[in-house]
DNA sequence: ACCTGAACACCGTTCAAGT
DNA sequence: ACCTGAACACCGTTCAAGT
């Protein structure tokens, strides 16, 4: 497949691919820079001809992650272009399914220091109102749905916080298994966004 | 203060004192067995006396935590002792606030590996419904005010599900600075909870 | 420009030995 | 029973050296 790859320029690509690849295997707290270097046939400093330093190749694949998770959220969008309160349901309800089926994603993304390891890519760092990023996408939505809800008493972000904390609640209880119920936890969070109480 | 504590049998409760400082200052991913060892004078491997290795350490340490947090949360319901809606309230609160001022806790209670660690104490594992935990503490509370709101339609699982999800998600957006808003966050957190759209 | 190997400081953990 | 010191395997990172 990417026989052209070693030794020729593509082990960037190739650490971050096997990065997120051990990532998931094994976990954040076991990842290491020089599994991935082994792993990808190099030595264990081949890597640092590429990034700083383990904390960089670790953004680089934080922005991979987060890729992934801005394209399920805008799919999402894309099944009620006409309908802003169920597209903000819907995204609702993918924000969670990505986290329960990604868990690692969750330690990678939201419980490391990103704060140093935030300077690599746009898709990290402050500029969280960039398109591509998540939060981008997650605001636009929900400004959708306060611009076309005139009864809506609550702020853009006030409802940004609410709606996003929600979910990320909801993803990280259940994805890290806090919340001792047993069952169908799909048709829990659904009965949650369908209820007519809330913004839903 | 505690002079008869080396090498006296004090040591296993030193070390758990010692390692909340040293990961409240330093944080989860630079805690080691080694530096709390040398911050309690004694040798690097002393602490295997006590604790079967690291994981067993950071569940004590957790297990601290636990109840502080659990604290928190019962001082909040004290406010209120009539008004199960006010308390659920001001718990909310209490658990944003909780997380907002000890951050590392955070990263300690929920995103490490626990799975492995919750062997050790009746605080951590899946005995979430005994006395002292703060899911029984919350559960309860929203219990109480299940049954004191007949016009509820949501169950109490989803209530549950609903309650510690916002609160949690949004102590995990404010504390770690995920969310890029200036300003006063509690203004924010406060009119979410004060909003009579929800149940709050 | 890209990679390697030796080296250093720091880990977690085990084990034989001391009191 | 409780603690120490040497030792081992594994880290991240630096540096001189190879192509």
């Amino acid at each position: 497949m990417q026989n052209q790859s070693y030794h020729h320029g593509d082990l960037k690509a190739e650490l971050i691919r096997m990065g997120l690849k051990l990532l998931d295997q094994e976990g954040y707290e076991r990842f290491s820079l020089r599994k991935v270097a082994k792993a990808c046939n190099v030595s264990q400093t081949a890597p640092y001809r590429h990034f700083k330093d383990k904390d960089q190749l670790i953004a680089a694949i934080a922005a991979e992650a987060t890729k992934e998770f801005d394209q399920s959220l805008k799919q999402a969008l894309e099944k009620f272009p006409d309908d802003p309160k169920k597209q903000l349901k819907e995204m609702g309800i993918a924000y969670v399914n990505f986290f329960v089926h990604n868990p690692e994603y969750l330690r990678l993304l939201f419980l490391s220091d990103i704060k140093s390891k935030m300077k690599i890519d746009p898709c990290l760092s402050e500029n969280h109102f960039l398109d591509g990023h998540p939060f981008h996408t997650f605001f636009n939505a929900v400004k959708r749905y306060k611009n076309n809800s005139p009864n809506e008493t609550m702020g853009e972000k006030e409802l940004m916080l609410y709606c996003w904390g929600l979910v990320h609640g909801i993803s990280v209880l259940i994805a890290n298994r806090d919340i001792p119920f047993e069952g169908d936890y799909a048709k829990l969070v659904s009965s949650i966004m369908d209820s007519e109480k809330f913004l839903w």
